[in-house]
DNA sequence: TTGTACGCGTTATCAG
DNA sequence: CTGATAACGCGTACAA
């Protein structure tokens, strides 16, 4: 291994053109050679490598990518990089893409529409080869990624995706993870139940509303409109939450609630506790994303665990192989991930109780 | 805003010779009137934009790329994406960067050396405008770092950092933190303080154990060997921890433990809980980061604060300072941000019951 | 198996 | 203020 790097005198890189005048050969052979096309004299081959560490040659990827019309680079554009589920996905795409010798450019919406479509401009421009996305908090439209349709760069949406068009989206069943988490908190005697929801432009916060609202219906149970606080599910929606819920008539107070995501459940629950309130026996609660702080808080969250890791690669994987030619998109839809409700002690204990 | 994107009859995309055919200009003009140079007749250059927007046109970063040298894109490698800390401060770069136009290539060494030579070297040859890197756990030198320095690409180490050389680092003072935190615990009355360290390669958790020791010896205590637990500092690493402790007689376990990460101390505390320990009474914690989980565990957690964003933010400003030659990455050498101890009821009281 | 010659889309240089 | 032309470094028909 060749730690110097070398130069021309005049500073320049060093191109396959160096490469061939050094060896006496031409730069397509060169170049032939560096991509072990097998064409290639097994002999040159080796001393093209052996000439190339020699000379610390270090591949343009531009000009490459210039004439391949191919980055091997894959954008992926999310509404926040600091989260636990979404730094968890993006681990799991970069072991995926790295592995397959694909680089990944970032960037964050900060839940705008408006950075959204920049960022998905910014990425066309770089010319990705393909595009994973997942939506922010009030995204109304996919117009911002007509360039990639247009162009035919796949487009792979996860967690938070548009399934009314024909996307390839990578998400989990949130209707039935809801219904059966409310199902849960309905088993164990709750009849008040509050819903902390997000967003329902986005499936996601949706999804979990219907499948709350089902599990309720279904079970002779009533949705109280008023007991259904929309947010963005951030701690301090959490603590607002909670101011909201101390300030109802004890006797209209929720008996549990199940919230779109763990850290407003965590949140509201500290605070709720901090004011006297006993959970599970006065408030029971249900989250969703099994965040490492449900673990922490005491009583322990029962909530939704899906892995942001899995589907990160999984994604990822679905759009690499795309890309290579060894799958097509438009032939997997929708892939549906395994989720599952992972019971604690904050939802439980009401029936022997009451 | 014309949503239609253009494209040749071919099939070829729309580049600035069509451009310029379209309105009989030619295609340095174009060019120019598209960068904004201010030679370019502003009558010219409106006739320019609106015939770009008119045909869809979008400009293309590698042929730019490959002619400037400049690539308006930097490259951030981190050990590891999922955690808060690294989040937070990736979204702090991203921010900054964004805003000076910049895009981001993000790896990740899993916190391994030979992964984050390799990860190096690609971003060399993406030709980033320059880097941000924290090192792996172990890392030993910085050989893979040096095509960077040969060819005057910008380095810029956060957090992580290796002061040995003259890099331009991002950093807290570790060693005044852990000072610091450790003399919160002696002043509270703990004389056997274990301490939860990392791989004393990397200047954090090496300053960290300093720290500790020299306040302890600066307080006439004594540093007990065999309470210096060396590990990952990862969830299981604390559970680790606790059975060590678990494992100990009763007359030999700490009396407080100075934990080097939040996540570890955090999993310690919960693994001996469930054994029965109370915590502060039995032994103390005092831990790093100031994650979300020391806000949730009980008693929340005595730890050491100091912001990712801000230190994400920091570092890609100097970072992109110096590319725009606003500033001379040589003239700063260090800069250490604030780092600040919060007390929470972790750690305190003992003096009271003893 | 190798070489020749050209094009990818942009920017820099030098004239005008 | 604008135009013509030559790079930038690489990949690939086509020819040998």
């Amino acid at each position: 291994m060749n730690e110097r790097i070398a130069q021309m005198p005049d500073g320049r890189e060093i191109t396959i053109y160096d490469i061939a005048k050094h060896l006496n050969i031409s730069a397509a052979t060169v170049s032939r050679g560096l991509q072990d096309n097998p064409v290639i004299n097994k002999n040159t081959r080796k001393k093209i490598f052996e000439a190339a560490s020699q000379l610390g040659y270090q591949s343009n990827n531009f000009a490459s990518s210039l004439r391949s019309r191919q980055t091997h680079t894959i954008g992926v554009l999310v509404p926040r990089l600091n989260s636990y589920f979404m730094s968890a996905a993006l681990a799991g795409m970069e072991s995926v893409a790295s592995n397959h010798g694909y680089n990944l450019i970032i960037a964050q919406s900060l839940e705008d529409a408006e950075k959204e479509k920049v960022n998905a401009a910014t990425m066309f421009n770089k010319r990705v080869d393909g595009l994973l996305i997942s939506l922010s908090y009030d995204t109304v439209n996919l117009h911002h990624l007509a360039p990639f349709y247009r162009r035919k760069i796949p487009v792979v949406f996860f967690d938070r995706v548009d399934l009314n068009q024909d996307n390839t989206c990578v998400v989990i069943d949130n209707f039935g993870a809801a219904y059966n988490i409310t199902k849960h908190l309905i088993e164990q005697g709750f009849k008040r139940i509050m819903h902390l929801g997000g967003n329902l432009l986005r499936n996601v916060y949706r999804e979990r509303l219907e499948g709350c609202r089902q599990a309720l219906s279904d079970h002779g149970l009533p949705f109280f409109e008023q007991l259904h606080f929309t947010s963005t599910l951030s701690e301090d929606a959490g603590v607002e939450a909670a101011k909201f819920i101390l300030g109802l008539k004890k006797t209209e107070r929720p008996d549990a609630v199940f919230s779109s995501n763990d850290t407003a459940a965590v949140h509201c629950m500290l605070t709720l506790k901090a004011a006297g309130v006993k959970i599970p026996n006065d408030i029971a609660f249900a989250g969703f994303n099994n965040d490492p702080i449900s673990k922490v808080i005491e009583p322990n969250l029962t909530t939704v665990n899906y892995s942001g890791e899995i589907m990160g690669s999984i994604a990822m994987t679905n759009l690499v192989n795309h890309l290579k030619g060894i799958s097509d998109l438009s032939s997997t839809n929708s892939i549906t991930l395994r989720a599952e409700i992972i019971t604690r002690a904050s939802s439980v204990g009401a029936l022997v109780l009451k």
